[in-house]
RNA sequence: GCCCCCGUAGUUCAAUGGAUAGAACGGAGGUUUCCUAAACCUUAAAUGCAGGUUCGAUUCCUGCCGGGGGCACCA
């Protein structure tokens, strides 16, 4: 049990014990230490709803309250209840902590299982900068629903079938450089598909022959199929280099494509059911329509009346769109996949499509708590949304090889007397280390303009900070020579930078469950950010080899668990640990 | 026109309705016979504007100002 549960559980016995009734007394970290570690301001809850004076009410429960061995208690303020954890039980936690492979964190999502959709890449298309926040943010995601217990299945829904592949298939047919497909397929499928798409744009002509293109592939064509194969994989091959760089993994990777051949019998099921009806042609889900335009964002002004605002399932000329595949996709993960949850990782633009979705699929009679995990927009220096299609947008690939390079340069400065397979394997754990920590680190609806000294800070709150407290503690025990048992090793808590490091150290169980509440790795990255302070500043003070015992065996303790928790929460994060730098 | 997201130190970012709004970078000043100075310690500096709800508002509500985005056959 973490120590916020204890004292809540005693809490919730003194609160009865005064009301003569259970009531809700929630207790939360406090921001300030000077008011203690804990606090509950159910007083002032519960005096307000009784017309009670809310400090005399919080006396008469700090009056029933038994904190033996766990805290003190006092009344502060307009009637807080602060609590200060006594050193002894702090001390007990981290031996606790020291035997605990969890490390305190509770299975809170134990039976349940999680679909998370994130990256969603184009195929044939090169991942720029636009890319990085959903497959770095919903990879965190499904990292720490795995850790609290939850049945994950990552799922890559690439966009494998839309309307591109009528371009890609015109100018495979007559733009494609066979000896450059050979060498760098990625880079030639990328040439291939920036040229037709400039000359469609130009030439409506051009335009209506990938059109017909796509008309063929959807209707079977074994040629276009095959191009079309060809391209997943070659496509494929090229993502699953950058993930492994970025070591993100999926489950699954089942694209849209996959879920092609259940589109007409969805559009079927929904007109036969009532659920859409034609509209100028098209197939269409119209929202709720009892509902007023006060208090539905679906409705619309148009042409001098009110209509809402409808997912369009079947286009006028027959085709499917991305909200009819999204359809089909939700009945597969219900169906199949027997989901309780389902989590998208995708931008805020797409907010509107997603409500229109889960409103659908929800009359559809597919029960699930479907999720919307928005992010904000990576913006260009204009302040503009960054476009796929601008010349001006930035290839992942070079992000990460210009962070790797930038940490090579500070190795080389810092530590020239390491090998250079080790310095290389090392600049690459702090450069792409540092990239996916300056996207963690930072809450995922703020936009924000891409620089490059930003993503590839070293120094301050970034990666590197982190993974400098991990090598410095990795370095106390090869200096120690030889095996060392801690698991029953004692703590004694006395200087203050040890009991804060502790304090510390017993928050992981607590941080790591509240990242789902909200969806925010940032929590978490701030928390050992705040954590890896603790530990320089113990650092600084405590010497921890030449202290006499009991103090070194305790410290010794500490540094191993601030190592394992600081491992963990960066592996939580997706980032890696190197043993030295 | 309607809807959504965001406005916090010079800059980049934090802050489940809680107390005197935290960091980092940059600025100023200090710390190395001692486990990696990629560190530590000290210091100056901020909630767009106006109302409202509340014992208490950066947070919730209303209006305005500013930035970004979405709104019928792209994904």
């Amino acid at each position: 049990m973490t120590l916020q549960q204890k004292l809540e559980s005693r809490l919730a016995t003194a609160v009865a014990a005064v009301l003569g009734e259970p009531a809700a007394a929630p207790v939360v970290p406090v921001a300030d230490l000077r008011f203690g570690d804990y606090q509950s301001n159910a007083a002032m809850v519960l005096a307000k709803q009784r017309k009670t004076n809310p400090r005399a009410l919080a006396g008469d429960i700090i009056g029933r309250l038994d904190l033996t061995g766990l805290a003190t208690a006092e009344i502060a303020g307009p009637g807080f209840i602060n609590f200060r954890v006594l050193p002894e039980a702090f001390a007990a936690r981290a031996e606790a902590l020291l035997r605990d492979e969890r490390l305190g964190v509770p299975a809170t999502g134990a039976g349940r299982t999680v679909v998370v959709d994130f990256s969603a890449p184009n195929v044939a298309k090169p991942m720029h900068v636009g890319h990085i926040r959903s497959t770095i943010i919903g990879d965190s995601l499904a990292r720490v629903a795995r850790f609290l217990g939850f049945n994950v299945i990552a799922d890559n829904h690439i966009g494998d079938w839309g309307t591109q592949f009528g371009m890609i298939l015109h100018g495979w047919k007559t733009l494609l450089d066979r000896d450059a497909l050979t060498k760098d397929p990625i880079a030639e499928l990328v040439r291939v598909y920036r040229e037709i798409n400039a000359s469609a744009k130009a030439d409506p002509a051009v335009m209506d022959l990938c059109k017909a293109e796509l008309v063929k592939l959807q209707a079977g064509d074994p040629e276009n199929l095959g191009i079309w194969q060809q391209c997943i994989d070659v496509s494929k091959q090229g993502l699953q280099k950058i993930y492994d760089r970025l070591d993100v993994r999926f489950d699954h990777w089942l694209g849209e494509s996959y879920y092609n051949d259940r589109l007409p019998g969805l559009v079927d099921e929904f007109l036969a059911k009532g659920l859409a009806r034609e509209s100028d042609g098209a197939v269409c889900v119209f929202s709720d329509g009892a509902k007023k335009p006060e208090d539905d964002p679906f409705m619309v002004h148009k042409e001098g009346g009110w209509t809402d605002n409808p997912a369009i399932i079947r286009k006028a000329d027959g085709g499917f769109l991305y909200a009819t595949t999204d359809l089909a996709t939700i009945q597969y993960r219900i169906d199949e996949w027997k989901a309780d949850h389902v989590w998208y990782v995708v931008g805020v633009p797409q907010q509107l499509h997603f409500r229109q979705v889960f409103e659908a699929a929800e009359r559809w009679g597919k029960r699930g708590d479907f999720r919307h995990v928005g992010f904000g927009s990576i913006l260009g220096e204009d302040r503009k949304l960054m476009r796929t299609r601008s010349g001006e947008n930035v290839g992942l690939t070079d992000v990460l090889e210009e962070a790797v390079e930038r940490a090579a340069a500070v190795i080389a400065e810092k530590n020239p007397d390491l090998a250079p397979d080790e310095a290389a394997e090392i600049a690459e754990t702090i450069g792409i280390g540092a990239v996916k920590f300056a996207e963690l680190s930072q809450n995922r609806l703020t936009d924000y303009v891409f620089a490059w000294d930003r993503m590839l800070a070293l120094q301050g709150d970034t990666a590197p900070y982190l993974q400098y407290s991990h090598v410095r503690i990795r370095s106390i025990f090869r200096k120690l020579e030889g095996p060392c048992d801690l698991s029953g090793q004692r703590v004694a808590l006395g200087e203050d930078a040890e009991i804060h490091l502790v304090r510390m150290l017993t928050r992981f169980g607590e941080v790591v469950p509240s990242v789902l509440d909200d969806f925010r790795p940032n929590l978490l990255a701030n928390y050992l950010l705040d954590l890896a302070r603790a530990f320089h500043s113990f650092f600084e003070a405590c010497p921890v080899l030449k202290a006499e015992e009991p103090a070194r065996g305790s410290r010794l303790a500490l540094c191993e668990l601030t190592s394992r928790v600081l491992s963990k929460g960066l592996d939580l994060l997706g980032i890696r640990v190197p043993e030295r730098m």
